[in-house]
DNA sequence: TTCATTTACTTAGAATACTAATTGCATGGA
DNA sequence: TCCATGCAATTAGTATTCTAAGTAAATGAA
């Protein structure tokens, strides 16, 4: 039992032990977390997906589609998609100007502003639930160790990216 | 700055900057995980929604469907639609029997039995990048963290079942 | 000036996941 | 025995996300 303190790195406990993968682990807390949201935000008419997309506009009014994707997270199909939504939803406009006719502004609805005050707090209670019991410490370091894993894990997206330009 | 400590409690930090949201992190980790095992498995035909059913019944073969779906963590309809398609490319096959005629048992075709010697070591290989530079305790503490999340979320979503279920 | 390139957005088509409703089968109490 | 109930799988319809390919507008080098 001497490499007893091993055992997490060993390969084969990643494929016979799900429970154990970082990946499979991040994966229930994100729909976790956003299931829970969900059925707060719904009584507003807001979906979890719709949510993300006014959290970032709540911070930065009238930035333009490709730039709402990109701090989102989101590719710009996605974007199109849901601003579709939002928009019939009567919770965003768009605008167009002469400066760049491609470019398209997008702005939130007073009423999209106002329900800032009912559904941001809501995110905010969830993320008391789940870390319900742990000490700032904890989530500091929850909230740490998952930048690493995210920083390890473009890096390396970055890095297969790079070989396969070259190889292009 | 006496509060300082506090920072990370302060419910209007988790909407002006969801950078800190456990939700937002763990989506980040999810995908970024995902599509970095997906270019990988991809070379043999796996996609990584049909992967974790293959990790599954690496584990478990013939099982029913609905022990399949309630082991992986998806709803039932999504294990139809998934099996079709692993069916399709000669990943398994499904049996009945005459004791229950309702169940439908999956095993795997030795095709896919042979490509968890291929398949599994890839995950394995993901989960190294992702902790990479961090210590086998930090891995752990990670894992146990994330594992406190899961289950403060359940335990509310538990609760907030129940209240429903009253109401009903 | 002109046209190749880049940028911003859109469309088309697919994969993955869900809820709600349906079908078919099994089972246990009246 | 029979039927209400419950279980296993499916279908239908929707939402969210992606990639690839397309359109329209701006830009910059020859």
């Amino acid at each position: 039992m001497a490499k007893e303190k091993q055992r997490f790195r060993h390969p084969a406990e990643y494929y016979t032990d799900p429970e154990n993968s970082i990946g499979y682990l991040a994966r229930i807390v994100f729909r976790s977390f956003s299931r829970l949201l969900e059925r707060s935000t719904l009584e507003h008419d807001v979906s979890a997906g719709q949510w993300r997309f006014l959290r970032q506009l709540w911070r930065e009014d009238g930035i333009t589609q490709r730039e709402l994707s990109e701090r989102v997270g989101m590719r710009e199909p996605t974007t199109v998609v849901a601003l579709k939504g939002l928009e019939k939803a009567g919770f965003i406009t768009r605008k167009k100007t002469d400066a760049d006719r491609r470019k398209t502004y997008i702005y939130l609805t007073p009423h999209a502003k106002k329900l800032e005050l009912i559904l941001a707090p809501m995110n905010a209670e969830v993320h008391e639930v789940a870390t319900r019991g742990m000490s700032d410490e904890e989530v500091a370091t929850l909230q740490a160790l998952m930048r690493r894993v995210i920083a390890n894990l473009a890096d390396e997206t970055a890095k297969l990216s790079e070989l396969s330009d070259i190889k292009a």
